[in-house]
DNA sequence: TATGAATGAGCCTTCATTCAT
DNA sequence: GATGAATGAAGGCTCATTCAT
């Protein structure tokens, strides 16, 4: 009878305490979203887990915690964590932009990347500026490069240039890509995007000629 | 020895003035704006405005009641109640959009604005749906009539029209022109707007001599 | 035009002073029997008036005084305010005790001595066990003549005769002759009153003859 | 140096066994006979309890409750609850009238009943009203048959004659026997009570020879 | 005398968190 | 790791009362 336990090797198991904690962090993600930081209990978050409140203080010290842990999910670099893989510089303006930002999109629009845009508009401005102040950066090179390569018209600052891409896109996910959206207004927002998207590209790379 | 004037009790001498229900109103807005509704305390706006809390039930029947009240001045309609006034039908596309919306965004810029941008951020997603749907209706008619004379690309839709040069104003408004915005956030999303104005007024109409 | 506001004399008109002040004590009656005193706001009392509450601290320094007044109206000798005459002690008892009570359960019924009912009943059992001790005390020398006159069984100690007269009647206003009686719960307990009355009576005088 | 035990957080030792809900329902009691539902503070039954107001909250969902869950617990059968047998209806009237409702003068005496006699009093003459159309309700069946069996004076309708017994002793109840009665208070009314059942007893049923 | 506006005290309740189990 | 019971802090609101008018 000596079987000893044998340690283990490979992938452990699913532990029950990582499922749990996860489990948490789900369930938060939906309150905040829906009731902001202030607005939620953690006894609905517990609710929601399926245990009792105070059963949240064995995975994190404090509400204030999970929170915190739920931001950091979602950025800081938002774009990235949603999967989007920024384009390569050589891809061409006028294709690249409507097919990477379609992505960007349809990423949006999931349910996951939904709440999280709820709960950081709920965080306050602040939260918001941050994010699309760092989504601008990230493009910036890109940007660039398709302006040096006579792509991109090149009477328009790199900056602005992005701005219009992503502005009406930002106001796009915040009026209608978050938590409770329906799918109808998921389908407006796409349809507007896709309109706002065709439009744009051909708008700054057109002007190439035009100059 | 410094003596601290004891609060007095009873009704104060007529010198407040300026009614206390406006000085309440303002003071929430704030608190609001910066807390959200959740996080507000009937005591920060009470002690914002110089009062014991329970003076604003004098003025109020609820927390509820002050938030709604606030609302209503907010919206329905955002822009009329900015002070904005929606062109005329017989400007010019290419001129009015500009202008007005330069307009727009000025009215944004002012504290107040800024304040109640935070606000109704604040209230969750559907607030700010509504309030740009709301927008969007306004602005259908003067659409309408610059596409009907011409003087606006008639291969888009006036939906998509609109959302061309209101979305990223949305952006910037909520990125940028919030309770907290500092004055460089201001004259950044200024410059944006403008070259954003220019760029979409000339877009949009320029497209009558390409037909 | 030297006319002299000629000194008051006679009967002073009904100044409004003493008018409100009645009103007031009326409104009180109504309120404090309904929701007792703790329950009892000096709001709903004002409204009741018809004036705002601050009004009624020009005629009374409290709540509390308002309340003392009321009780001080109502007793210390509940029996003789509520306009019952004692018996004379020459009146034989066989007839003199179901007329009296008669006339004692006729002015309980009356709403004013209802509400009064109400009102002492919910300042807790202090108020009510003083109220009959003081009955008693003023019923002792009738019941005492009686007695000695031989028209009340002497095998009964006077208190145990006055309590077997009383006691009913007490049960009886407490349980069915209060604030929110019924015309139906007061119907019934005056057939209640005037069955046990009679039987009562008979009970202490017949038992002469038994003896 | 006397060092107070600061008291601890979290969970007491199991030592305070005597389930704190029950616990609380007795100082409730308490409080409430004393001061009346609206008189009463959490604050004040949770003092007695010895623990801090929240801790209520956790065995009951608001004050209200705690007053209701004490209103069940006293009736909605008093006398059941109360420990009193209801006679079997083949005791002779003239031996049972006095032995039950001895009994019942005695169960009434205790701390407990007697603070339950004040509870119903202080909520009002309804509660009273309908308290006692209970008890009477359920000794109509027993003083039906006494009097089907001759053992009853049959000229009197079953609801007088009961009234005729219980009527006094609810007086004597409501006027002695509350929360707040001294000893003397409580002799006085055993003393009452027993010359009453005595004499009623003899009457109720004498009339049998009579008739 | 009456009132609008305000206040201190305090009430019921909820919340995040802790502790013993 | 989880839970029932408890706690300090604080929150929204009501109340009796007061003061200037």
């Amino acid at each position: 009878m000596t079987e000893f336990p044998e340690p283990r090797r490979g992938r452990p198991p699913l532990s029950d305490r990582r499922e749990t904690r996860d489990r948490i962090l789900d369930a938060a993600l939906e309150v905040f979203s829906e009731r902001g930081f202030d607005g939620a209990t953690v006894r609905q978050i517990a609710a929601k887990v399926g245990v009792s409140d105070p059963a949240l203080y064995a995975h994190f010290k404090s509400k204030q915690e999970i929170f915190e842990t739920l931001l950091k999910q979602a950025g800081p670099d938002l774009l990235a964590s949603s999967g989007v893989d920024l384009p390569s510089e050589t891809t061409p303006a006028e294709i690249a932009i409507p097919k990477i930002f379609k992505s960007i999109v349809a990423t949006w629009s999931t349910p996951r990347a939904r709440a999280f845009a709820s709960l950081v508009l709920r965080m306050g401005p602040d939260g918001l500026g941050d994010t699309l102040q760092n989504v601008s950066q990230q493009l910036r090179p890109v940007f660039s490069a398709w302006q040096e390569r006579g792509e991109l018209r090149d009477d328009i600052p790199v900056e602005v240039a992005i701005w219009q891409v992503i502005g009406p896109l930002a106001g796009l996910r915040i009026a209608y890509l978050h938590s409770s959206a329906s799918k109808a207004d998921i389908a407006h927002a796409t349809m507007l995007a896709e309109a706002h998207l065709e439009l744009i590209a051909t708008t700054l790379s057109q002007s190439r000629n035009t100059k």
